[in-house]
DNA sequence: CGCTGCCTTGATCTTCTTCAAAACGTGTGG
DNA sequence: CCACACGTTTTGAAGAAGATCAAGGCAGCG
């Protein structure tokens, strides 16, 4: 065993440099379709900033004007309940956008954003992304194939929270998660970001200790192993068949 | 005490009427914004058909080709498990659009769309759609911002089987249930709808049992007033201190 | 008028939360 | 480099919420 399971995102400081912006917004799935002298002229639109982990972006009930694109790092979006409940909604990776998509000035946010891991993030005013929008229709095809790929997501969890066991829900979010962050090291298929049991634990709708209980078992059935705030897959299947006879696609 | 709480949907046999078509696409938000000559247009590529209530529109698995819209009754929409432990993921009224959205030809559906009453639904091919929403930027804008909203509502719905517990859940649905489809009547502020315990308890993600007992409460405290598939509340407010300290405006 | 399916209610059992405490890892300051 | 302190993780035991199993009641329909 040697080193950290988790491969340290190896960016400079200067994280959010001119080089690594174009670079995003090209490999963004709904401008690829354009020249790139147009990305060029839409490139100078945007502005980017650094946030450290766990800074805020914005919270819950802030009017949010602008619409991000995440360049490097991760974002997480989270809802606030009574009692510190919170939940997490979904974990943003490069190229991921979040924010106000909608044409409505100072629309108040329901969820905060904050900065999961070190990152940059990319950001443009709601009206000049609509002008976009409007004046590119075939990035507005993408830009709704994207949003209607992600309300399936979120459509998928509510059934697996209306359903299955929390033992099961881990099991899932494991395999989602190493589906859109697994990269395999000697540990087996490492979650390449900083896990917590109670960022866990805010994912699939249970406590901590629930969670951590979980993970014990798993580990005892050799199906994963994990530290603090880091875990590896090593047996998909074994996972896949805790979710048997009500797996669909997703 | 008159009659049945729910008032029929008084539409005739006959419930495709062209007049009717017209008055339901001219009343899409979506095409709202469209001179009245392109509407009368776009009308002509849409296929209108009536489903009698229960009958199904396409089943999970279903390779969809076509964008669906209500026109008049409801649909609902529902994803399948284990042992019949179905969820229903969202209940569709006039206007509501449903189906194949996307450009991807034949994309298999994750969702059971049923008609929840006889309705009447309209329909036209993914591609067609999409030609619409390339040639009138307005319409693919509105067309997002639905999306969005409907993205925020499933990411409530997250939160809410995530941190309340079944009888909030309930109370929620109700609240939201009257909002979309409540009228006034001698019964109070009736669901018009006819919602079996097992409706909502596919809504709630709990059994019918759990339901009926929570609604049993509920009716003691007299916040509802209920039969066999309709739902009357007399007490907003009661069901709303339900949620309290936990409610977020939604 | 009796059948069928929906709804209600009760008793028991499982699952998960809550409360509590100990073990562990990590970073800090001596 | 070691020791301490803090936050995270683990584990245990008790309790609550909800599922399951089972039976009886009621409404609508043939």
């Amino acid at each position: 065993m040697s080193g950290k399971p988790l491969q340290k995102d190896d960016i400079d400081p200067q994280i959010c440099s001119i080089d690594l912006r174009l670079e995003i917004l090209q490999g963004l799935p709904f401008f690829s379709s354009l020249p790139s002298s147009e990305i060029e002229s839409i490139n100078r639109r945007f502005v980017e900033r650094g946030y450290e982990a766990g800074e805020t972006i914005y919270f819950a009930g802030d009017p949010v004007k602008h619409l991000f694109v995440v360049a490097s790092g991760k974002v997480k979006l989270q809802r606030h309940s009574f009692a510190g409940k919170d939940v997490l909604i979904d974990l943003l990776i490069q190229g991921d956008f979040f924010g106000n998509l909608s044409g409505k000035q100072g629309e108040e946010s329901a969820e905060t954003a904050q900065a999961h891991t070190m990152s940059c993030v990319l950001s443009i005013g709601a009206g000049s992304f609509r002008e976009i929008l409007a004046q590119h229709p075939s990035v507005a095809l993408r830009v709704l194939d994207i949003q209607a790929s992600r309300l399936k997501t979120a459509h998928e969890q509510i059934r697996q929270l209306s359903v299955y066991t929390a033992e099961q829900r881990v099991a899932w979010t494991l395999l989602h998660l190493a589906d859109k962050l697994g990269s395999e090291t000697e540990h087996g298929l490492v979650i390449q970001t900083p896990l917590s049991r109670k960022d866990l634990a805010e994912m699939v709708g249970a406590t901590t200790e629930t969670v951590s209980r979980t993970i014990s078992h798993f580990q005892h059935e050799d199906w994963v192993r994990s530290g603090r705030a880091w875990i590896a897959i090593r047996d998909r299947e074994g996972l896949r068949q805790l979710l048997e006879d009500t797996t669909p696609s997703f």
